[in-house]
DNA sequence: ACGCTAACGCACGCCGCTGTCCGCCTCGCT
DNA sequence: AGCGAGGCGGACAGCGGCGTGCGTTAGCGT
């Protein structure tokens, strides 16, 4: 039925490609997601058409262009999960992961949303969460991660940290450092804490949003 | 030079008026600030132009739709004040106000934001801050109080609270409700706390985003 | 060196939102 | 009841983003 695809690149195409991802990832850290294609074409240099063929749809730019956050999500957890002091891994994990997303704005939409076609971000997603629990029963094995913590925690702590917004990314770094560090605060075992109210499983919204569009 | 004009408006057009702020705020606390203003028109049952013709500006109509919230948020920190337990008065402020914004999602980015004309907005806004300023000091002195908190953590968290989306209002107020129980933890004076780092002024975005409208 | 074909980019049509103009309607005063 | 001004809504032009078709360019294999 269908013809065999070369799938080797054409050097310029494969160079264009390279500037897109580029581009994307830089105006994504700034912008977030909700910027349009276009405006990537732009600052890659490079007509819409020529994105639209490499990444007929936002999504695959975007999981193209997260992958090395990706992988960088993951060191983070295994760092994490490496360290001696289940409490003081986890602790860590938190700050980077907040650190990670301070840094890049666009992260944090990424990966909250649910990507339906990107089985790859989806699974990355998993370890990292899978990680996550692992070191968190760890850390409340030793006693110093309050008990009524539950994973989803986390991914609370994350899209709140999402909402901080500033104008320089040197102060949305700072505002966010002290952010985790509350939230580490929020998490440390403590006698005198009261206890938490119930859990919520909280649903992404269902993809990356393409654009407003109310409706 | 100017003449003047009848500052009496006329039946129709204030029933039209009320039908309008009441849908401006029934799609603000939905879907958030950026709806298209023909959308709350249509919501009203009125042509754009009627709308516009009230509300010339997005920001007139944010303002208007959001006093009585801005009433509310006034209410929740003269109860915190009014509380003969400074730090228990401190807690019911952040939890009142989670709640407040995760009822509305609109209502954070238009308490975050400033409005440069609209400046009855700003000094509700300044009210609610110096009275929380206060609380915070007198919640310090019973000891409750981690006495490196300042002001601006409450902004931190109200942004980051902000971050909270849900699917479902109810989802939304669960989620909003834990993340302030875990705030209040981190804001609980705790003998084994690390310190926290510095503080940031974190300006806020320029004003009322009309759009996206990335440049 | 030549030609085939992938790759490029211009330009197009479509849609939604913005803000305004203008002819008709209706409230409210006399 | 009649009239006039204030109010209404349909319609319009402008803009920006989307996704694509098509004629042209240039990489790469022979």
């Amino acid at each position: 039925m269908t013809d065999r695809l070369p799938h080797t690149l054409r050097s310029d195409a494969l160079d264009n490609r390279e500037r897109i991802i580029e581009a994307a990832r830089a105006v994504f850290a700034v912008d977030g997601l909700d910027v349009p294609m276009r405006e990537v074409a732009r600052r890659a240099g490079v007509a819409p058409a020529t994105l639209y063929r490499r990444f007929p749809t936002k999504e695959m730019l975007v999981t193209e262009a997260f992958a090395e956050q990706m992988h960088a999500c993951r060191a983070v957890v295994d760092e994490g999960l490496a360290d001696l002091d289940p409490w003081h891994g986890f602790c860590l994990v938190i700050e980077k992961m907040c650190e990670l997303h301070a840094r890049d704005r666009g992260f944090t939409a990424a990966l909250i949303s649910t990507f339906p076609n990107a089985v790859d971000f989806e699974a990355r997603r998993e370890y990292a969460l899978r990680a996550i629990d692992e070191l968190a029963r760890r850390a409340k094995e030793t006693g110093r991660l309050r008990p009524d913590f539950v994973l989803d925690d986390v991914l609370l702590v994350l899209m709140a940290n999402s909402g901080i917004h500033a104008t320089s990314p040197t102060t949305q770094v700072t505002a966010s450092r002290r952010f985790a560090a509350l939230a580490i605060s929020a998490f440390q075992a403590s006698p005198d804490v009261s206890p938490l109210p119930p859990v919520v499983r909280l649903a992404p919204p269902a993809s990356v949003s393409r654009r407003s569009q109310a409706g």
